[in-house]
DNA sequence: GGACAAATACAAAGTACTGGGTATTTGGCA
DNA sequence: TGCCAAATACCCAGTACTTTGTATTTGTCC
């Protein structure tokens, strides 16, 4: 059972997430809180696995309860509910030491997704995937400014870092092996890479 | 020029060690302190790039002010020196955000190696990493149990993951060809691996 | 001295990747 | 409408890796 804490101020909002999550059979809402004090009396008495913090609360906003948390070792995963997409206030998040982050417009499959993620420990924390979750045209231009790497390649990328060969790369997204090649040689060459362990390390160090 | 602090009660060790530092031409001791609390105050006054900090010091240990300097942003690297190799003490210090964990009795010429690394922002932070400072045996040890990978294994997974041709490997490790493609099959029967692909992710996974 | 794992070495056949190109089409933008 | 980058596709020759084995030697441990 994944138990859950939910913090935000804006109560419409907070009921349809916590309604949400209700709908998932191994899901527990333990608790709907509209600022961080609250939420926090609530964790130094309860057991929770995962809080999802909004940033905006009065009383104590998002950051200052983030900080608390840390600072009083809570054992609470802290995911952060954001209306930004802004690298520095993620990086700042990110600093603290949340577990994910998730736009307020993503998806509601996709935050499902990322709460087992979390509690499962196998959430990848990255600024690029964030963007990813309601734009993905700003996903491929962070790395297009990071790489020069178009879309297409930083797809094949992608599927390389995976361990897909140039054929099964070519079946997966209806191309030829010819055109595989061609763009795997064009990354190669636009990322300075020498071998295939070159473009693994940097697919890996961007969190591809 | 690497601005450098040590702190370190021993005197004659920390002596020892800032004598060592001081024959590197772009080393720069500005301190040898005995406490973290004198270290703390230059810290707060002197521009440095690197703390040496022992874990056990007087009137603030070395994990105080470890936590000190990260709680008040001061802008220096932390190198722990350390006379325990245990994985717990490793993973507090890492958990505080260290650059690098490094063994007291390990080879002076590999101080001042991981104190570039981490002056250039590339020093890989890995418990076995520091196992392998001064016992290569726990080393392999670790990789044996955690892989069932025999010593010969690792050097040459290391080596698949810096981008070697097994013809490279074999020049290197003065082997036939044979004999490394031999170890390829048996690591990837080990570790499960598919292809090229799959080693060097799990490599890089595991800071090898 | 025997058992066993590690290490070493060999080899054929097949798959996969790289380097060197060339070429055409498509989509976006000024 | 033209330009240009992205995307697509093709191809040859060469290098590298994988799969399927087999075999012997060495070192450690009981």
């Amino acid at each position: 059972m994944i138990r859950l804490v939910l913090a935000d101020d804006h109560t419409l909002f907070a009921e349809g997430v916590a309604n949400l999550l209700r709908k998932e059979s191994d899901f527990e809402v333990q608790g709907v809180f509209n600022n961080g004090l609250s939420a926090l009396r609530h964790l130094e008495k309860m057991q929770s696995d995962i809080i999802l913090l909004d940033l905006n609360m009065p009383d104590m906003d998002g950051i200052a309860t983030l900080k608390e948390i840390k600072s009083r070792r809570l054992p609470v995963k802290v995911i952060i509910l954001s209306m930004y997409d802004e690298e520095n206030i993620f990086k700042s998040c990110e600093k603290e030491g949340i577990s994910a982050y998730i736009l307020k417009d993503a998806d509601p499959d996709e935050l499902i997704y990322i709460i087992r993620e979390v509690f499962e420990d196998r959430h990848l924390l990255s600024y690029q995937r964030v963007l990813k979750q309601v734009d993905e045209d700003a996903f491929y231009d962070s790395y297009k400014k990071k790489l020069k790497l178009s879309r297409r390649e930083i797809e094949i990328l992608k599927l390389i870092k995976d361990g897909k060969t140039n054929n099964e790369i070519a079946e997966e997204l209806f191309l030829s092996v010819f055109t595989v090649e061609t763009h795997r040689k064009n990354i190669n060459a636009k990322i300075g890479a020498k071998n295939l362990a070159d473009l693994i390390r940097v697919a890996l160090e961007l969190n591809l």
